[in-house]
DNA sequence: CACCGCATGTAACGTGTTACATGATTCA
DNA sequence: TGAATCATGTAACACGTTACATGCGGTG
C-alpha cells in the first residue's frame, strides 16, 4: 500500500497532477525507490474508484489535477495515526530463504551466508556513499533506514553462523 | 517471489503434494507466516506453467505429488547460490512515510514517531514470547531475524528523533 | 448422523510494475 | 529540424491473497 497511501498524503497536502506527484515523491524519498509514471496514473485510477481522490476539471496548461475527498482525508489522518504493521510482517525472504536452507540438504548454508553477508556488506557501502550524495533531510532518513537495516541483516547473518557453528549439521532438532 | 522460490526449493528436495508442502513451509519456518492452502494451488500452477515443476500422475491415495523439472532445478540452485536483493530494496512502507511526514505541514512528526516506536516495541515483547515457544531451531532463526529487524527500526526511530530535534520545523532544507 | 481435518482446486480481487502509445513544449 | 523532457494514459502481466466449493475419511 505505500505507493496509494504515499499519493494520497501528498494529496491531502494539495492538489496535485501525475508527474507531479512522481517528482514530489521523489524529491522527498531520493532516489533509492524510483516511481515509475504509468504507476502513478494506475494509482490515481484506483484511488478514484475507492472515493479517495477527485480529478479536478482540467486547470490551465493541459495539467489534470487531482483532489483528496472527505474519506480520502479520513484515511490519511488514519495512516498518519496508526502505526505501520503492528503485526503481520511481509514475508522477508532472506528469512524464508535460511529457515529453508537449514532444514535441507545438499545446501552449504556456509556458503549462503557468506554470500549474503559480501552482498549486504557491498549493499551497505553503497548506501553510504549516496548518503553523502543526499540534499534533503528526509532523504538522508530514508537511507539511513536502509543502512540500519542492513546493519541488522548482518549482525543476524553473523548470529546464525554462530549459532550453527555451535548446533551443526546432525545435531539439530 | 518468496512463495514461489520456497515451494521450488522444497520440491527440489523431493516430489511433494500441495498440503504437504504447505505443511513444510509452516514447519520449517513457523507461525509467523501462514501460508494458505489456496495459494499453494495458484503457486503450483504458476510454476507448472513457466516449466519449473511437472505434476506427476496421482500416487496411490489421492495425492497429486509435484516434481521438479531440469529448469527448475536450475531456478533453485541459482536461488542458492546468489544473494537476496543485492539493489533494489522493497518498498519500505515506514521510512516512506516518515520522509513525507517530515516534508508535511499538519502532520505531527513526533507523535508519528512515539505511536511506532510503542508499536514496534510491542511487537519485540510479541516476537520474544514467541521465540521460547519455538521448537525447530529453522523457525527460532526466523523469529530472531524478525527480532533483529525491529530492534533496528527503534533504533532508527530514535535517530529520526534526535536528528529531528536538532534540526526543527523551520530549519529544515 | 454430524462434524472435523485432510486434500484439491477455482474465481476473483488487490497492489505493484512495466511496456508502450500519444501529444505538447522546450531548446540546441 | 530534431531530440529531450514534460505529461497523460492504457494494456498487460506478476505475485500475493482470500473466499468459496468440493470430496474423502475418521470419530464422537
Amino acid at each position: 500500500m505505500s505507493v496509494k497511501l504515499s499519493l494520497l498524503a501528498l494529496l491531502a497536502e494539495a492538489p496535485r497532477y501525475g508527474y507531479e506527484l512522481k517528482a514530489e515523491f521523489e524529491r522527498r524519498t531520493g532516489e533509492v525507490w524510483p516511481l515509475n509514471v504509468g504507476q502513478v496514473y494506475t494509482t490515481l485510477d484506483r484511488l478514484t474508484r475507492d472515493g479517495l481522490v477527485e480529478p479536478t476539471g482540467d486547470d490551465g496548461g493541459g495539467h489534470l489535477y487531482y483532489c483528496i475527498t472527505d474519506a480520502g482525508r479520513a484515511a490519511a489522518t488514519q495512516w498518519w495515526s496508526a502505526p505501520v504493521e503492528p503485526a503481520a510482517p511481509p514475508r522477508d525472504e532472506l528469512a524464508i530463504k535460511l529457515a529453508l536452507a537449514v532444514t535441507m540438504h545438499g545446501v552449504d548454508v556456509t556458503t549462503v551466508l557468506a554470500v549474503q553477508r559480501a552482498a549486504t556488506l557491498r549493499t551497505m557501502q553503497a548506501l553510504t556513499a549516496s548518503k553523502r550524495a543526499t540534499s534533503e533531510l528526509s532523504e538522508r532518513l530514508v537511507v539511513e533506514s536502509l543502512l540500519y537495516a542492513a546493519e541488522a541483516q548482518v549482525r543476524w547473518l553473523d548470529h546464525c553462523e554462530q549459532v550453527l557453528s555451535v548446533t551443526p549439521i546432525g545435531d539439530r532438532p
